[in-house]
RNA sequence: GGGUGCUUAGCUCAGAUGGUAGAGCGUCGCCUUUACACGGCGAAUGUCGGCGGUUCGAUCCCGUCAGCACCCACCA
């Protein structure tokens, strides 16, 4: 069947991802008699998701290691799977349940749980076939959810495991509170940044006998509302203002209550005005200063963030920023506030909701991160551990700092949150007070009754942390069971021992604290091994500009676009439905409609991922260039015409591989032949050695240039020749060399652009004499050193040098490419007429002719590349080619003067190494040779 | 306040245990040469951020300054 005139990748991928899947390919390995494992863990996207540029690039990565490891043939498993994302998912229900106006209360626990997991069945297949859209290739028999009961069980078993050697706790602490989401969240969930604001400083009247009516303490702060809480003013004890007043008392404003002055070394004296309000149930340094000095915190505010009964009646009831406010405002008309200036302080802010968070004094469940556990190390402590000792490595090194930097300033993780969706916290209260963890409430009766406790039992309403359940992945998803032993045949699990730990971890730096250091305390602690061996963490896809892609931006771009294309009204719609704020929509129509003024065209899957693989040097961040979208396409299409071209020529040809032909005797294999075969070992060698070292972008390109470069500009035109002009031995070898060649390149692309080559594999493997029903069942390519041929390379590089020197020369002389001319070459006999019929081709001329040792006395223009000198026998300006030829020459006399002033500087001489140092004297020489020839054919003019 | 990364051709980015600077896109010229105009051939373009130091030699190593970006952190 004849390919097509251009690629045309739609119907391509279409027709060939059901096929792999539906016959097995992806499947896991495991094979438990095999050492040679490779496993990659799919970070699992949120499974109400759709899949955006940064999983498209992520699992670009994941898909080529493992194509490429299992062509290789390793016992290879990709584990895919999805994550309930508790908080992420039950935003979007609640904001469903908001448009039909009602809210989850009205539901009920069970009844919105049962609105989740319909919009999860409803939506949750999107992100999957998504990913098959990308070509992924992970073994979806075994996919995964992180609300699956087995991975359900085995957080529960792990929650109690914790529990029970008091590595999880419960207590009334302060933590991030999210007054929209009425939720504790944990400080990676808090996001700060810079914003306008005011300092307000306020008096506090002194209250003692003494100082009464005297004046007043005055306090800085940028939260006045929260005055109502406070319970002590702080001052540092070596400030010389104040030493005298520490013990005293100041009147509490608008509260009626009397405060006492105290000291803490916390106080800086040089900021604002030295003293500062103590809050402790709304500030986490106050906190620690009340806790020091034996305060018990007032709380002023209620979950929703308005004043509480502990505040003044006036107040109860305002939400916290009218209640600023109107103390704000009140203060100012009892003359208690000094002054009011602007001032840029950081705000922590939900990362989910954007409110800002409040501090807030509640009950929560917390996993001790640094405190010793039974085998006297502490959890934070073995995940530093697991990567100082090597054991676990990050490619590139430097996240180790980021990584090490992290867990030794962590805090205790706060796990509870006060969501519905997600893992239920299995403990139960008793109406005392007292708490049961256990697996099941069958257990927690068992426990509270051998407790003395005949009460009922209420399970603690709260759930876990999304990533809780994220930190078990590299076990839960292999099926872990307490009991597991690797040693004991009835105890072994087959997956886990295989695949534990994975091979590699492939992620961006933005989850390195919420997902991979959590992996790895979690993982060591209950299982004893590390979760994986490598860590490579790649940058973040950025938009053009480098800007974060981002809805309310409008600059997002969706994989699935760039695979089939969006027309520009289309893509103007998608950027501006649903935005948060719909006053955004003209501008982000405008960018969009400048940016694309066509829209965008469908690359396809294979050029989005070579784009993706090419984009991943090891910075942080990536600015996703269309423009090398578009360049890879092209890529594809010349992939694709060049099998074109070898199909034309050797399909149903004697390509010297059928039956009968033996190699020797009927087969002739020129230098050319040689040449790109040593460069495709070169090229194989770098490739593995690229993978590797995870340098996709290396990868990629040694393989673009591999297959435009050498194969297409320069192997295919010689190949003509030869098909042309040899003889039948010669051809026999030029389509050998030619098929073969090409099955062994879309072999090696395969990883990176799986669609086209299995297509064009399929049409030349037969030719190559290959079998196979998939490209993905064949091995991978590597190097046979002895097939690399110096010989030909340095053949093929004079033959390169001087058809690069003639065509100039043509080029020079304004030639027109149709007019053939004919060339006079003077040096080597022999080698000049072994390279006539290469030059007349690549060239164009109309004959080339060996002239001896020396050229005849002419006007014409004279290239000289190394001992050959080139004559194209046209008519020329002579006064412009003896510009030409003393401008070579200046250029030339400039490299001469350069070499000879560093070989005449005997510290150069003395002290550079013997090789570099005889480079040099071989390069003086060369020039120095090439200067005077090109003075002799000066002379001639 | 602490930490990390970046600064190379108009744009996006590679690069070498320190020894003659590269690619893609874009630009300019020529070309329907039967695989490919999603193409071919040729051409132009860089004090490799500034300043010091080490060295025979620095774009690469060290120091410092500037600019940009990001991460962590409790400054009221």
């Amino acid at each position: 069947m004849e390919l097509a005139k251009s690629f045309e990748p739609a119907e391509i991928e279409r027709r060939w991802y059901p096929l792999w899947e539906s016959r097995g390919y992806f499947a896991a390995g495991a094979d438990a008699a095999r050492t040679d494992n490779f496993c990659i863990l799919l970070p699992p996207p949120n499974v109400t998701g759709t899949l955006h540029m940064g999983h498209g690039f992520n699992q670009t990565l994941m898909d080529a290691l493992t194509r490429y490891h299992r062509m290789r043939g390793d016992n290879t498993l990709w584990q895919p799977g999805t994550d309930h994302a508790g908080i992420a998912t039950q935003i979007v229900v609640e904001r469903q349940l908001d448009a039909e106006g009602v809210s989850r209360h009205d539901l009920g626990r069970e009844k919105f749980l049962e609105r989740v997991w319909q919009w999860k069945e409803y939506s949750g297949g999107t992100i999957t076939r998504q990913m098959r859209r990308l070509g992924t290739s992970p073994d979806w028999s075994r996919e995964r959810f992180t609300m699956d009961a087995g991975l359900s069980k085995i957080v529960t078993e792990t929650f109690v495991r914790l529990y029970r050697e008091g590595l999880i706790y419960r207590g009334k602490r302060l933590v991030n509170w999210d007054p929209q989401l009425l939720t504790a969240v944990s400080d990676l969930e808090v996001v700060s940044e810079e914003e306008d604001g005011f300092m307000w400083e306020i008096r506090y009247p002194y209250a003692d006998v003494e100082n009464s009516g005297k004046g007043a303490l005055v306090v800085a702060t940028t939260r006045p509302e929260t005055l109502l809480g406070d319970v002590a003013v702080a001052v540092n004890p070596d400030d010389e203002r104040y030493q005298h007043l520490v013990g005293k008392h100041v009147h509490l404003p608008l509260t009626g209550r009397t405060i006492p002055i105290i000291a803490d070394s916390y106080v800086d004296k040089a900021f604002g005005t030295g003293c500062v309000k103590i809050t402790p149930a709304h500030d986490f340094n106050d906190w620690q200063v009340g806790h020091r000095h034996g305060f018990a915190p007032l709380s002023i505010l209620t979950l929703d963030a308005r004043i509480n009964e502990h505040g003044p009646e006036k107040y109860r009831g305002l939400e916290r920023y009218d209640a600023r406010k109107a103390i704000v405002a009140d203060l100012e008309a009892a003359g208690l506030l000094a002054s009011t200036k602007p001032h840029k302080l950081m705000v922590p802010r939900g990362d989910r909701t954007h409110a800002v968070i409040e501090p807030m004094l509640t009950d929560q469940w917390f996993v001790a991160m640094t405190k010793p556990g039974a085998d006297g190390s502490s959890i934070a402590g073995k995940a530093l551990e697991c990567v100082s000792s090597g054991e676990i490595k990050f490619i590139p090194e430097n996240w180790v700092n980021t990584y090490n930097q992290w867990l030794n300033n962590i805090q205790d993780w706060c796990i509870s949150r006060q969501l519905w969706w997600g893992h239920q916290i299995p403990a139960w209260h008793s109406d005392d007070g007292r708490v049961y963890v256990a697996h099941d409430e069958n257990e927690a009766t068992t426990l509270a009754r051998q407790d003395g406790y005949t009460g009922g039992l209420e399970r603690d309403p709260d759930v876990l942390d999304t990533w809780y359940s994220s930190a078990l992945w590299p076990f839960s998803t292999l099926d872990w069971t307490p009991n597991w032993d690797p040693n004991s045949p009835e105890k072994s699990n087959t997956a886990l021992d295989l695949y534990l730990p994975s091979s590699v971890l492939v992620t961006g730096f933005d989850i390195i604290f919420f997902w991979v250091a959590r992996m790895v305390m979690m993982t060591k602690h209950i299982t004893g091994k590390i979760p994986f061996r490598h860590v490579y963490v790649h940058g973040l896809i950025r938009d053009a500009e480098g800007q974060k892609m981002s809805k309310s931006k409008g600059n997002v771009l969706d994989p699935i676009d760039l695979i089939d294309g969006i027309g520009l009204d289309a893509l103007v719609e998608k950027r501006t439905s649903g935005l948060m704020n719909p006053k955004q929509a003209a501008q982000i129509e405008k960018r969009t409609r400048k940016e694309f003024p066509d829209g965008i065209p469908g690359f396809g899957t294979d050029a989005l991922r070579f784009t993706f693989a090419s984009l991943a040097s090891p910075g942080r961040d990536i600015k996703f260039d269309m423009g090398r979208c578009e360049g890879y396409r092209n890529f594809c299409n010349k992939l694709w015409n060049a099998t074109r071209f070898v199909m034309m020529n050797c399909e149903g040809q004697d390509c010297g591989i059928a039956e009968g032909h033996a190699c020797g005797t009927d087969i002739v294999f020129s230098q050319a032949d040689r040449w790109i075969v040593s460069r495709l070992q070169r090229t194989e060698a770098e490739v593995a050695q690229h993978f590797a070292d995870y340098r996709f972008d290396l990868l990629a390109r040694a393989i673009y240039e591999f297959v435009w470069d050498e194969y297409c500009d320069w192997y295919v035109e010689l190949a003509k020749v030869q098909v042309q002009t040899g003889d039948v031995a010669q051809q026999r070898g030029t389509r050998r060399t030619l098929v073969r060649v090409l099955e062994t390149v879309l072999r090696l692309a395969h990883p990176l652009i799986p669609f086209i080559t299995e297509e064009l594999w399929q049409k030349v493997a037969p030719v190559a004499d290959r079998g196979g029903e998939s490209i993905m069942l064949q091995p991978y390519p590597t190097a046979e050193p002895s097939r690399i041929d110096e010989q030909a390379e340095a053949d093929i590089r004079l033959l390169k040098d001087m058809v690069n020197a003639c065509r100039s020369l043509r080029g020079e002389m304004n030639l027109s490419p149709a007019q053939k001319v004919p060339l006079l070459a003077a040096g080597d006999t022999a080698r000049v007429t072994a390279f006539a019929p290469y030059l007349a081709a690549l060239v164009r001329l109309s004959e080339v002719t060996a002239a001896g040792n020396e050229l005849p006395a002419s006007d014409a223009p004279v290239q000289i590349v190394g001992d050959f000198r080139l004559m194209l026998k046209i008519e020329i300006d002579v006064v412009a080619e003896r510009e030409r030829l003393a401008k070579e020459i200046a250029r030339v006399e400039g490299e001469i003067a350069k070499a000879t002033a560093k070989l005449g500087n005997p510290g150069f001489v003395e002290r550079a190494p013997a090789a570099v140092v005889t480079q040099e004297k071989e390069r003086l020489a060369n020039f120095s040779s090439l200067a005077e020839k090109l003075r002799a054919q000066l002379a001639w003019l």
